[in-house]
DNA sequence: ACACGTCGTCGAAGCGTTTCGACGAAGCGG
DNA sequence: CCGCTTCGTCGAAACGCTTCGACGACGTGT
């Protein structure tokens, strides 16, 4: 394994010199630069990362922290991480995703602490999460995807839950519904404080009070059982339904699974609108989903970006952005039947 | 930031006592060994990860290269990665996760001659793969999940295709099914040389023949659509079929609902058996999946294990393990209508 | 022609550890 | 009681890089 030492003896310069070269700190003369080029192109040299982060203080490697617990990444979080992978790669950092299940908030402390993280983002963040707290003891800096309770001091990107609910209300109000019944996540989900299911809580309330409906929502666990009793529990109190919004991806299955078979049928008798959901689980159900899709890959890449220039310095403030979702209409959504759409011009 | 001469100075002793303490290379006294103890505590030291890495030439960071490509993890990929978290973090190493897609081989060659992994294991192998090329190469350790062509060269763990396949079919045969189609990966997959989609074909015609049935394989995209195309060709090649192996997770949402679409109730009419699936997937359809349930964690924690034992030399050798996948019986597996079970009796 | 920047390069001092050789103090058999 | 290990500790030399101050060699404005 080649070193810089080896560098600079074979292209006649000083250590300083290649070092220079390769970070480009101080200018250097064209012909000085080609000859070490070349010196490094023949010894296949690779600088050590390890040297380099001690001498410089700065690993150049970032953290994404993503929580793996029981159900696995959708396609929603691989789109973040892609994106994020490739923002970082541009701006020339390594990305390391690293994850930090609930219990070890010790491990966390460490890796922080460490200095091996020149800085992270952390997603699914609950709006009171410890991990920031821990965090910023260590002085690393931050970044997350989604938001904490109180989002004064942080930098942030996250979805824009009201304008996403609002517009997938407005979808099915267009088409003329007028009972429809959201599906959110479960109950001790909301209790615990995770941020996009109280804030679509919330957003579904204002958005259909705004159209004069009454809001009805349901807590669903996180399965296709949960989908099920979501939906027994919903025409239990909506005996008139003609419309699902439904933020929980897992039991949306088990809804759709129920409805075929109560001999209902999607979307003649009932329409189905998925919140926050990529295009390739849409696409699973018969018939394809109408969805909500979530920003996906930007929301790694922003999050990334923002880092990345708080690190360089170019931004010393804090970033704080929210994204919508698109509406992508499918099969899974149409008038009701019992009758007429209604558009505004009526 | 305590450095260690700060904890040196505070309990009275060398810098290199300290580092004794910390690393255990010589003996310590324990009268030393808690004045430093102590100091570390009041100090709140953190060692320097780079400062380590550079001096020992072990980062101790172990990397797990997985494909993030269009498709997230499932639930089976999950289980891999938090296996190897706690397997890694039990044995005193980090972890950290690469999303090495397809292109950034480069990335990878660099990531691996800086020095900053101490070995690696790949996740997603392909019969012929270049990842495996480049880090034996820069002399990177490693640990497949999954197989090349030739192994024997390489530490491996992987799922015993054959078994699983085998115990599926004797599943389906058990109950009476002679008609069974096997739903695979896409022909472009086969043909880029995946190794689970090439052993389990000729595992399901092994198996098939074994019992004398006329194995019938359909290669499918992964999607929906891809199931459901893939379910009319194998209608249109054994009309009579009454039971469908998937190995493909993706489309056999989509067979399912092109069952449905047909008017055939599973598992009434058609039995299905989802291979490589986690439970949590499986519970997703109406009725809930008999699968083969992957060995999950187990898949991680073994491959790092045996990494592990490769850095710290208490192994030299090659580490080769195959896992079958359990058998879980669910909702989607019955005798078929046509003709009575057939038992080991009759 | 003169002081004065700027440019390109060098040498050396770190960065915070690990690790090696050395060395006094015990402990031990003879 | 002497020479020998073994134990516990120390000081110093790496590890491979970045970065700071210095220093000629040149333009430049006056």
């Amino acid at each position: 394994m080649a070193t810089m030492h080896d560098v600079a003896r074979l292209a006649q310069v000083s250590v300083s010199t290649v070092s220079y070269v390769l970070t480009g700190t101080r200018p250097i003369s064209q012909a000085t630069r080609n000859r070490v080029l070349a010196a490094m192109a023949e010894l296949d040299y690779q600088p050590n990362a390890m040297a380099r982060g001690l001498a410089s203080r700065r690993s150049r490697i970032l953290g994404l922290l993503m929580p793996m617990d029981e159900r696995g990444l959708g396609a929603t979080e691989t789109a973040f991480v892609t994106g994020a992978a490739a923002a970082a790669s541009a701006a020339g950092y390594h990305l390391v995703l690293s994850p930090v299940g609930g219990g070890n908030l010790d491990d966390l402390r460490r890796l922080a602490s460490q200095r091996m993280l020149d800085g992270v983002v952390l997603m699914e963040v609950q709006l009171a999460d410890e991990r920031v707290t821990v965090l910023q003891e260590a002085g690393v800096p931050l970044v997350l995807i989604g938001r904490t309770g109180d989002t004064s001091t942080l930098s942030y990107v996250d979805i824009d839950f009201d304008q996403t609910v609002r517009e997938a209300v407005a979808h099915l109000v267009g088409l003329g519904h007028r009972r429809i019944v959201y599906v959110n996540h479960s109950a001790a989900t909301l209790a615990s404080g995770y941020g996009p299911a109280l804030r679509t809580r919330d957003a579904f309330t204002a958005a259909m009070t705004g159209h004069g409906l009454e809001p009805v929502m349901i807590a669903a666990e996180d399965s296709a059982a949960g989908g099920r009793a979501a939906l027994a529990a919903a025409f239990a109190r909506t005996p008139e339904l003609t419309a699902v919004l439904a933020m929980n991806e897992t039991a949306i299955f088990g809804i759709l699974g129920e409805l075929t078979g109560r001999g209902l049928s999607v979307p003649d008798d009932v329409s189905v609108v998925s919140m926050v959901t990529s295009p390739q689980v849409a696409e699973l159900a018969t018939p394809a989903l109408t969805a909500m899709t979530s920003p996906g890959s930007a929301l790694g890449r922003i999050a990334i970006e923002a880092l990345v220039r708080h690190l360089d310095g170019s931004a010393v403030d804090r970033h704080q952005q929210l994204l919508p979702c698109a509406l992508e209409v499918r099969g899974s959504t149409a008038a009701p039947r019992s009758r007429q759409p209604m558009g505004a011009d009526q």
